[in-house]
RNA sequence: GGGGAGAUACCAAAGUGGCCAACUGGGGCAGACUGUAAAUCUGCUGGCUCAUGCCUUCGUAGGUUCGAAUCCUGCUCUCCCCA
């Protein structure tokens, strides 16, 4: 894999980057659409690619391995023939499920035992494990094994944890050496920074990260739970620590604003849950700020989803209709939901990176954050 | 014509003397959602009030009772069965 900063703004550490894997090209700063289950809910992989215009997705390692399972990707050849997305694929590590499924699994020293949500049964992930698995998964971009610190851990919770996530990096980087790609293309490991909401904890943490040759580093632990202002304040002691002529990857993250507020502070990647789930549940996200389409108010507007909109379901489908669809748990309200957003997302990337280009990043994200935090 | 069952809030449906402004669904209205245990979850849903509270409600008109959605009587209406 290799990364070049195209241009690096003075006034901002904001910059504008190319990324080209095995699979493609990516332009940063992007958004990853999140395919969990191997499958951006809801959105076939044409809209993706030519609709909405996505350049790299991710899958997640928990999920694929224990349903399928790993022998039957293998069999398909790996994700990208068994979902049939052909650009690059990013899979995370199991890493959150060790923060969100807090009640069903137990950490060790050695790994983390889980227990199915969908049948109760066991399974042990080790950093070992992990890096096999996405061996066999063959994503581009895989991540290392750590642990998600909750935004309110104490002091000490967050040290231990980060020393947990340390040991388990060191044990990834050497199941790498180990191991090699198996259907012809390169695999990059992303360590990933916690440390929690501590300074110190964090800045130790990003120089452990930058001192193992990586392609990219990732920053994990944020939007947990702690504030807004704590989050951009971690970025921003974190960012400067990370070697500037690679990808820095702020995982999780998060609504528009919060992007804005990152690739100012030297983030080139993203990936949130957000557009599609909250698309779901009727949340839109616009230019103009924020829709709930379920609320009465949207009834008889019969004005299209979105008037800038740049995908087709914005133009061909109105206000009224999708909320109809929304309201009556119409699976297509669900998916012209999620498409719009998607589209949204990587618009609004799109346009940061122009804006980069041409010198005018601040005054746009100014301009924008404004308008994007309005509720409609 | 004869016999039987029933009428509860927007709808459906519990409740059969005080714990009932009334279980529970649905519908409606709002909110939440950040490396997806999520097409999920939460709140409100008679009126007034910030609230304690007060007022008006269980077909309708009376009655019994300290107290009635619940018991009694008349009336109105609905459904089922037999002719």
């Amino acid at each position: 894999m290799d990364f070049s900063v195209e241009h690096q703004l003075v006034d901002s550490e904001a910059r504008a980057g190319l990324m080209s894997t095995g699979h493609g090209v990516v332009p940063t700063p992007i958004f990853m659409p999140v395919g969990t289950a191997g499958s951006v809910k809801g959105i076939h992989v044409k809209d993706l690619k030519e609709d909405i215009g996505a350049h790299i997705i991710l899958g997640n390692t928990y999920h694929l391995y224990l349903r399928p399972g790993t022998a039957i990707i293998e069999g398909a050849g790996g994700l990208h023939r068994f979902n049939g997305w052909n650009g690059p694929i990013l899979t995370d590590s199991g890493g959150y499920q060790v923060f969100s499924l807090g009640d069903i699994r137990k950490l060790t020293e050695e790994g983390a035992r889980f227990q199915s949500h969908i049948d109760g049964s066991y399974h042990m992930f080790t950093p070992e494990s992990v890096v096999d698995i996405q061996r066999k998964i063959g994503a581009d971009i895989i991540m290392a094994f750590d642990e998600c610190t909750p935004g309110d851990a104490p002091y000490d919770y967050a040290k231990k944890s980060l020393a947990l996530t340390q040991s388990w990096l060191e044990r990834c980087m050497e199941q790498m050496q180990k191991t090699h790609p198996l259907y012809g293309h390169s695999q990059s490991l992303f360590p990933i920074v916690q440390g929690g909401v501590y300074e110190d904890l964090r800045t130790q943490a990003a120089k452990h990260v930058a001192s193992f040759q990586a392609d990219g580093y990732a920053i994990g632990g944020l939007s947990v739970g702690e504030p807004e202002n704590v989050m951009y304040a971690m970025i921003e002691v974190v960012c400067p620590i990370l070697p500037k002529e690679k990808p820095r990857y702020l995982m999780g993250v998060g609504t528009p604003v919060n992007i804005l507020e990152a690739i100012d502070r030297g983030v080139d990647m993203f990936d949130c849950v957000m557009p599609t789930r909250n698309g779901r549940n009727g949340m839109l996200f616009t230019r103009e700020g924020i829709i709930n389409i379920k609320n009465k108010k949207w009834a008889d507007d019969f004005s299209p989803v979105d008037q800038e909109g740049t995908s087709y379901v914005d133009h061909q489908y109105c206000k009224a209709f999708l909320r109809h669809l929304i309201i009556s748990n119409e699976m297509l309200g669900a998916q012209i939901a999620s498409q719009h957003n998607l589209a949204f997302y990587l618009w609004l990337v799109r346009e940061a990176r122009n804006q980069i280009l041409c010198n005018n990043f601040k005054n746009w994200k100014e301009e924008m954050t404004k308008r994007l935090a309005c509720r409609l």
